[in-house]
DNA sequence: AAGGTTTGCGGAAAGGTTTGCGAAAATTAT
DNA sequence: ATAATTTTCGCAAACCTTTCCGCAAACCTT
């Protein structure tokens, strides 16, 4: 079946293209009755604009690329909605791309998107990306650029982030209160700016209760890989080093942390409080729950989205830092109150 | 910023457009020593192809639109990243639209898809769709359309389903076997297959247990307005009807008549047994937590999208109609053996 | 009735890419 | 050296839309 365009409308009924195009859009040089027939015989065709003609005269397609690690990590999962909906608001459309933590993916996701003309992306960088060309490449073109909750100080743009380090701060200062003192902690993928600062904000809570900092309970995680996760964990049981509870930069780091545990018989949490990241709703299907540090990652996907327009739709732009405040959901793995589990 | 352009490296090179565009796609009959300097200034300026004017010569946007009424219902979450992983194996992206449920929404987002040539459409029905025209019209222009979750039989093309039948029949049965028998019902959005079959469902597994059926206790809860649904739940607790289990199209209304049931002191399950639909994970947060009836939707992503490509690459296509196998999760809301909460 | 104004419409360019075809240049053969 | 190839490249059309500019016809003025 033939694509209808102006031109089919324009030929069938004897008159120009722009004629026609002016008729669509209600164009007052356009005498009424040539309006109506344009108009009925469009409807009669289903006449649907092209687009993409459209987009490659205003050289802009509207749409958005919205590019995360995995969709389906539940930070992304909740601010998807919160992005959807501004987006919508604004009449633009998004293209969701996943870079399964690849740095490569992630640069072909870009280029992707640089080469659709998006008007502007929305990112949270993978765990491997250590080069920046290809975001300096999208500010470049002068496509509005917003990060959200993985950083990189090497970026200058609006960001959306959490207080990392205050909430890693926070949840250690719980366990503290806890009388735990031997609190091991699981770093995230080295390179990335949050994996850093909850590290800093654990160090710094031991710091100010005087509690040195014991390297042997310091463990690193690359968290996407179960293995390397299954095998952290258990280099930290081996080792014999000291510790009552674990502070993690992931619940999936954590949640293995509490199976393995409970395997090896440690009583979760009288012997071991665990606390992780990212408040995933599996936790709760855990035997004792684990607590985590819960993000509003909704409005964290507003907030971008916001950012994404106001750049656009302003000349002279200062890059805006929104800090959003994270909240500790303390649960069973937590909770010196409660029972040992069995 | 001017754009990089296939014209901005012929002329600053002194050679056509045309041998720019070949070179950069390794044309045999470009000269090695053209295509070198092709490459290379190409690489220095950043010059990144655009797609806009690509697609509109292709006529096609390799993109697929997904249309689901909301991004955050469990199983449009959980569906979007099988989709994605499938588009993305195909060099294609996807443009997720939300409709709220809402018909004329629908339409738009439909209109706006067509309009950007999408080269096919995923699509769950609102549950205000009643008129198929907009998707007929997809189909006329040939443009590959799949239905899934939410089916209507107005429509011919592939779809990927769950049998709602069976599901409810299932979960109607399994509290039968406790020795319920005053099972009360809440349907979902009139027009909706899917409602209608879950009802036809707890239906047939009554009649084969000789359990008649009582219109006192069957009532309806268009489940996306929060204060229409309390009013169905509160209708059926006032109305003095005897009933001691609740199966429920959807999970929203589950747990609202879980939270209402505790409030007037009904012990659950002992008083009260109660099922929804879609095992929304909030489920697991609420005491008891709630037993549901789980889909694939993971699965159901894949599917959806493979059958896409299915019918965009092949001339002749014959639909397809793939169903797959709910699962009923059984929590402490339906467990009989389970103690009353409190 | 001659000039000026308004009304209604068409021509053409621009946006960037691909590609068939033809032409010039370089190569080989005679 | 000329003819016959082969290699290398340019022209132009096509994809569809919007919009500036201009032109003709119809209207109004005095």
């Amino acid at each position: 079946m033939e694509d209808i365009t102006l031109k089919t409308i324009a030929t069938k009924l004897g008159i120009s293209i722009s004629t026609v195009s002016r008729a669509l859009k209600n164009h007052p040089d356009i005498r009424e009755s040539t309006r109506q027939a344009v108009y009925e015989l469009a409807e009669q065709l289903d006449y649907e604009p092209n687009q993409l003609a459209f987009q490659l005269l205003n050289r802009r397609s509207n749409t958005i690329g919205v590019v995360v690690p995995k969709i389906s990590y539940a930070l992304y999962l909740q601010a998807l909605p919160g992005m959807a909906e501004v987006a919508e608001k604004h009449g633009y459309q998004l293209l969701i791309c996943q870079t399964d933590d690849s740095y490569e993916k992630e640069v072909r996701q870009i280029h992707s998107l640089l080469s659709s003309r998006t008007s502007g992306v929305v990112l949270s960088m993978s765990a491997n990306t250590t080069n920046y060309d290809h975001l300096l490449k999208i500010q470049r073109k002068n496509v509005p650029l917003v990060l959200f909750n993985r950083d990189c100080e090497e970026i200058t743009c609006s960001k959306v982030l959490i207080d990392n380090h205050r909430a890693a701060y926070e949840a250690t200062s719980v366990l503290i209160a806890q009388d735990r003192r031997k609190i091991a902690f699981f770093r995230g993928p080295e390179h990335l700016q949050i994996s850093q600062k909850r590290f800093e904000g654990y160090s710094q809570a031991l710091a100010d209760h005087q509690i040195s900092l014991n390297p042997d309970i310091i463990k690193i995680a690359a968290d996407q890989e179960k293995d390397s996760t299954i095998a952290a964990i258990t280099e930290l049981f081996d080792s014999g080093a000291q510790h009552d509870a674990i502070l993690a930069y992931s619940d999936q780091i954590a949640q293995w942390a509490l199976v393995l545990a409970k395997q090896r018989g440690i009583r979760i949490p009288h012997d071991l409080a665990i606390i992780g990241f990212y408040n995933e709703p599996t936790n709760e299907l855990l035997d004792p729950p684990l607590s985590s540090v819960s993000q509003p990652a909704y409005e964290m996907g507003i907030k971008a989205m916001e950012l994404v327009f106001k750049e656009l739709n302003s000349t002279r732009f200062a890059f805006e830092r929104v800090v959003l405040e994270s909240s500790l959901v303390l649960r069973g793995s937590s909770e010196v109150n409660s029972l040992p589990s069995q």
